[in-house]
This record gives C-alpha cells, structure tokens and sequence, in this order.
RNA sequence: GGGGUAGUAGGGUAGCCUGGUCCAUCCUAGAGCGUUUGGGACGCUUUGACGGCAGUUCGAAUCUGCCCUACCCCA
C-alpha cells in the first residue's frame, strides 16, 4: 500500500520535514534548485505568481503611508565604508564587482547586501526640512550576500530575489520609535493574512542589526520546531544620519541630524506561508496569496459533455467576474489525477461539476482541507465566499495551534535542552551575555529575544536559567 | 568553520572495486495509435543520460587530480 503511493508521487512525509520542503518547492512549481550556482534559485511561473501575490499584499499595506521608488544594485566602496559598524557586519558577505569589461574599476562596486549606502546618500540630498519629515520610502529588490553556512531555498539565499527594505527619516528618536511599533503591527497585519503566526521579540545586543540603537524581530515556528526569521526592524536612532549627514532645519533654523528606522521582509515570508500550511498531500494556501482560489473540474461523461463543459464555464466566469482566480481545468485526464495536481498546489477550493450536479442544481465543493459540501446554483458567489474565509480561519487556527503546542516554559538548562528538540521555549534570563552563551553551549539554542510579545506568551518568571540571579522572560530556539 | 557521502535521461537507481567501444532498469514527461473516464486508467511503439576540466590509456561512466553542485552530521 505504501509502495503503491510511493509509485504514484506521494510526498515524503511532513515529519520529515527537509525533505518534505525540498520535494514541495519542484513538486508544487515554487522553485526549481537546479540552476547550476550555490545558493541562487529559479522561481517557476507558479511560485512566481505566489509571490506576486504575496506581494502585492505587502505593496498595498506599505502604501497606505509609504511610497515606493527603487535605488541601484552596485554601491561604491566609499559609500560602503562609511558607517564603520556595518560594514563590519557585513565585510564578509560581499559581492565585490571589481572589473568593467577587461578594465580593472578605480572604484569597486558591492552587490548591496541591503541598501542603506545607496539610499542614504540621497536621502542627505532630500531632506532638507522638518516640512519633508516623516519620509517613507520603500523598495521590493534583490540583494546579494555570500553565504557561507548552507544554503537553502527561499530561506538562505545568496541572491535573495524579494527583499522589501523600507526606510524612514524622522525629526526625533521618540517619533523613530513610534514608526518601529508601526512597522511591527503593520507586519502582524501581514502574516494574519498569510495566516502565519508570529511571536515579536527584541534581539540581543550582539545579534542586533550592524549599525542599530535596538533590533526588533519576527519570527514564527517551522513544523520541526526550529525558528524562522521572517521580518525584522530597526531603530537605527542617528547612526546613519551622522555617518552619511542627513540633517534638517527644524522650525527654529537649527540643523538637526535626523533619526531613522528601517525594516524588511524578504521571501522567508513564503518559506514560511508554505511550511506553516502544507501537508502530506503538498501546499495548502490561504486565498490571499493563492494563484488559483478556485479550481473548477467538470466530470464530463459521454453524452453530457457539452452540457456540463457549459456548466463548468458558466460558473467559472461568474466567480471570475466576482473577482476570484478561477481555473477551469478541461485537460484530458481523468477527474481524480486533477484533484492530487491541485491539492499539491495548495488550491483552497474545488468546485466539481457533472451530471448528478447538473441535475440537482448545485455545485459539489472540497475544500483544501477536505471538507466536502453543495453549493446551490444559485447562490453560487456567496457559497464560495463563505467557504473561503472559513477556510481562512481554520488554517489560521490550525497554525496557531501549531505554535501553541511548540512553545513551552523551561526553568532548567536541561529542561530548555529537552523543549528545543522540538520547540520553543520561554527562560528567565539575566541580560549578560555569559549566560546566554552557556545555554547555547549545553542546549545548541540560542537567546533570539527578550520583550517577547505573543499571543501565546506566559511569564517564565523566577530567576536566570544560567547563573539563578533576577531574570525576565526570553525567546529561546534553534533557527534556520 | 570542520567532517562525511554522492553526482548516470525530467526524477530515482544498477553498472565502477576488477577499464573493452549499442550504459540497463523503474517512475514521470513528450510524440503516435487504440481502448478508457464522479479520486492518480491501460496496452503497444517511440524520444531522451554517464556534473565540468585535465591526466593515465590503444580504449574511461569505471582509474588519478582539480573544480562545480547537492545532501547529511558535527561545531
């Protein structure tokens, strides 16, 4: 019986999660890995639309207050080495294009390996007075960075293809701030949609952004129990301004040098969507970033063929005109090979169409989940609108469950050592970074944040797991 | 960062140790013909591969070296 599957395509089980995620990516048509560079991914037309998707999502929450432009890929070394802290950080990550042609450049030019010193400099040039602060600004690029743990697509990239990087510019340390709890909520409103939920935490000093007063993350729990980064933001208080000269007149005359947060998202976030919802049957995506929301499989029999083709496309042009990603699946094989190649890529409702259908005036609907009901013809829109945004919250509830069920409290090392086998947990922890190396040291997990904001938090309370002395509550996992 | 294993058709394997000139097989995909059709249909015909570069040799998938890529384990 297993064999039988086996010969047939199933996926490798989720529990094998590696394997599982690398099958998907080129079963599903997300990514194919074979392009012939360490590190760098194709994006196949439907894991490209997915991003799309996903995407446009963003574009339109970051729209309401920002506005989008695009700075260049090459960044001259002199403007790369200004801000000592972070090219410190990022020295040894850097493409270098040192060549035009056959001609050696005077100048090398960085790959950005995220665009602070292309888009800084021209901020100087733009800002000139309070009346131009707040300035948002974001841009969707790619960025490159020369990796050199193990690579892993969408999650550890040396191109990263769909870095959204947003930079603002404000008159005070106190209005930065207020922008980086604008961020973060702006970013919790995008993972609910993408039903994936995340647990906010501040980083450690030394795990902050190379460059930044604090560092703000989020990051949500992978079907192991491992911890992804899938957003993160910074308030970069007047380090940057100081470096590339960034000042205002503010309303008495004075130059002031301005201060600034920045925060991104990169195509982790759709590592994450995929990993959070699929099964052993492949994707399940919420319709937000779905290509298709619904598919449509007419069951043509015999003599009834033309009337059940109508049929078919009858509805499919009416949900289409109500606004959804409809396919029609009309391809010459039979009905179920149809139903494993949508489930596989994640479609959240399918609408079968045939005689027995016809002849009771109704639609036959599956959700991804399986959950089996008729739609009357009539109230056909409706029934599929329900159907979708209760699909919606199940998926939600079911991964908020998920992290629910991979969050704990530890008080002991060991206790911590035995929870990030397959979780998360909460410690109490001192602040110094003694500790947090000696728990990384027995348990091979690391102290991702303190500040932790979630809705599934508890106070670990008590005293420091490492050294007993007055603690708060950290974030603490293994991550990718 | 350290170590290990491996690369043969779109995917998975055999062959390699012991070199021999049409590289075999399974799945999938494509082309063709026929029978099929409410959960992965079937029969027959056919297309398609030794990761790259160099070396050894009369002769290399096989031996040697380097490179590239992938996966796993440890830090």
């Amino acid at each position: 019986m297993f064999l039988a599957e086996e010969e047939q395509g199933a996926l490798p089980p989720k529990g094998d999660f590696s394997a599982w995620y690398n099958e998907l990516l080129w079963r599903a048509e997300i990514m194919d890995v074979r392009y012939p560079v360490k590190g760098l991914y194709v994006w196949y037309p439907f894991g490209f639309a997915m991003r799309r998707n996903v995407y446009d999502l963003l574009r339109a929450l970051l729209d309401r207050d920002h506005q989008e432009a695009l700075f260049p890929l090459l960044i001259p070394e002199n403007e790369f080495a200004k801000e000592a802290e972070h090219i410190k950080g990022f020295e040894e990550e850097v493409y270098w294009v040192t060549h035009g042609g056959l001609t050696p450049l005077e100048v090398k030019l960085a790959l950005r390996p995220t665009s602070e010193c292309a888009i800084y400099p021209m901020y100087a040039l733009w800002v000139r007075s309070h009346a131009d602060l707040p300035l948002k600004i974001y841009q969707i690029v790619n960025t490159f960075r020369y990796e050199t743990k193990h690579t892993r697509p969408l999650i550890r990239l040396r191109e990263i293809t769909s870095f959204k990087e947003a930079h603002t510019v404000h008159t005070t340390w106190e209005d930065a701030e207020r922008q980086v709890e604008a961020a973060i909520a702006l970013y919790r409103e995008f993972y609910d949609r993408l039903c994936v939920p995340v647990i906010i935490s501040r980083r450690p000093e030394w795990d902050k952004f190379p460059g930044a007063d604090y560092t703000i993350a989020v990051d949500t729990v992978m079907p192991d129990g491992r911890t992804l980064q899938i957003g993160t933001v910074h308030h970069l208080g007047d380090h940057f301004s100081k470096t590339f000269q960034i000042t205002y007149e503010d309303a008495g005359g004075e130059q002031k040098y301005t201060h600034q947060t920045c925060y991104g998202i990169s195509e982790r976030c759709i590592a994450a969507l995929i990993s959070m919802h699929g099964d052993d049957r492949g994707l399940i995506l919420p319709p937000d970033p779905a290509p298709v929301q619904v598919v449509i499989i007419p069951i043509t029999i015999g003599k009834r063929k033309e009337e059940v083709s109508a049929a078919a496309e009858g509805i499919g042009k009416e949900l289409a005109a109500s606004g959804f990603r409809v396919k029609i699946d009309t391809r010459d094989i039979r009905p179920g090979a149809k139903y494993y190649y949508w489930e596989m890529r994640g479609v959240p409702l399918r609408l079968e169409i045939g005689p027995r259908d016809l002849d009771a005036r109704q639609v036959t609907a599956v959700t991804r989940l399986g959950e089996k009901s008729q739609i009357p013809r009539e109230t056909l829109v409706d029934g599929v609108r329900d159907r979708l945004s209760s699909f919606s919250a199940a998926l939600r509830e079911r991964a908020e469950a998920h992290v629910r069920t991979h969050i704990g409290v530890s008080h002991t090392l060991d206790e911590v050592a035995a929870a990030v086998e397959h979780g998360v947990t909460l410690v109490s922890w001192c602040g110094n970074r003694e500790c947090a190396d000696l728990l990384e040291e027995k348990t091979r997990a690391a102290v991702l944040g303190t500040d932790v904001r979630s809705a599934y938090l508890v106070d670990a309370g008590g005293p420091c797991v490492a050294c007993g002395k007055q603690g708060t509550t950290a974030l603490v996992g293994r991550s990718y």
